[in-house]
DNA sequence: CGCATTTATGTCGTAACACGATATACTCGA
DNA sequence: TCGAGTATATCGTGTTACGACATAAATGCG
């Protein structure tokens, strides 16, 4: 065990209950958010990770399909696992591979129509349960030093 | 009753371009912090699993400790993956199982000298990052909510 | 231009973990 | 006391993200 005061790692100030329980209740929040996501993406014949994966084409930055390096920084994973989630959700009809314009070596993964209507249904659910879920996703609040509001 | 007066797929309004990327961008803040947590918590030798618990033992409001049942709920999970993960993190001298006190088919499920310690350190860690994320973490801001369209 | 290096993706075996189905112990009310 | 309901435990299973390794194309530099 290599982790007492080896390096320089000043922990802050300790927390409060206060601040465990804001902390807890966040990640409470997001558990939340993923379970109802889970829910109501498999209640439509899909996995949480392939929601995730059209998502993530349909709201990247400008375009509408990215390569799998651009989906594995998106969807915070490795290159191969986007690739085998890419080929699971192809075998689904949910997304095809493109060659990509400007480099042979990379992919453009796309949509597919079935795929199109099933993020557009899903992404309503989601945006109507982000609404009803409102502050119960808040970031905490913590005592700031820059005139938090609370 | 549901607010949808079809029982047919009538989703509201179709998402704009812009709603789709709000949508993304939030859920890859959410996968970013999350990846931030795995990263933090497994460099001081715990599972992600084993952080969410003790974090839903400190933070819960009103007490420190929580039957499994109780923890179910705040971890999203079922019950008995709940017993397992306990174990596990019992195995690790993170966490100890008491009689509950007024129901003995429950456990009283608290935390370990050594799962404080661990908990406040990594706890302080999440805090920090989620000062850093800000914004990125944010819910988005949908332009037209409660506007009696749809 | 040819070769080394870097980047993009694919293949394979593995381990973690949440789950359903099932089993057991306990509580409570009539 | 008994039966229905609740709390937790046990076991086997399926999904999935991963590391290690392999291939292919772009890039840079002489």
């Amino acid at each position: 065990m290599q982790s007492d005061t080896m390096h320089d790692e000043q922990v802050a100030e300790p927390l409060t209950k206060a601040d465990f329980e804001a902390l807890a209740r966040f990640r409470f929040g997001i558990r939340r958010y993923l379970r109802f996501s889970e829910q109501a993406v498999r209640d439509h014949g899909l996995t949480p990770q392939q929601y995730q994966l059209m998502l993530a084409l349909k709201g990247f930055p400008g375009r509408e399909w990215a390569s799998v390096s651009e989906l594995a920084d998106r969807l915070q994973l490795r290159h191969h696992s986007v690739g085998e989630l890419v080929n699971r959700a192809q075998a689904q009809d949910l997304v095809t591979k493109a060659p990509h314009p400007t480099d042979a070596r990379a992919v453009r993964v796309e949509m597919t129509r079935h795929g199109e209507r099933a993020l557009a249904r899903l992404s309503a659910l989601h945006r109507d349960e982000l609404r009803r879920m409102g502050t119960a996703l808040a970031v905490p609040e913590w005592s700031d030093t820059t005139g938090g509001a609370a």
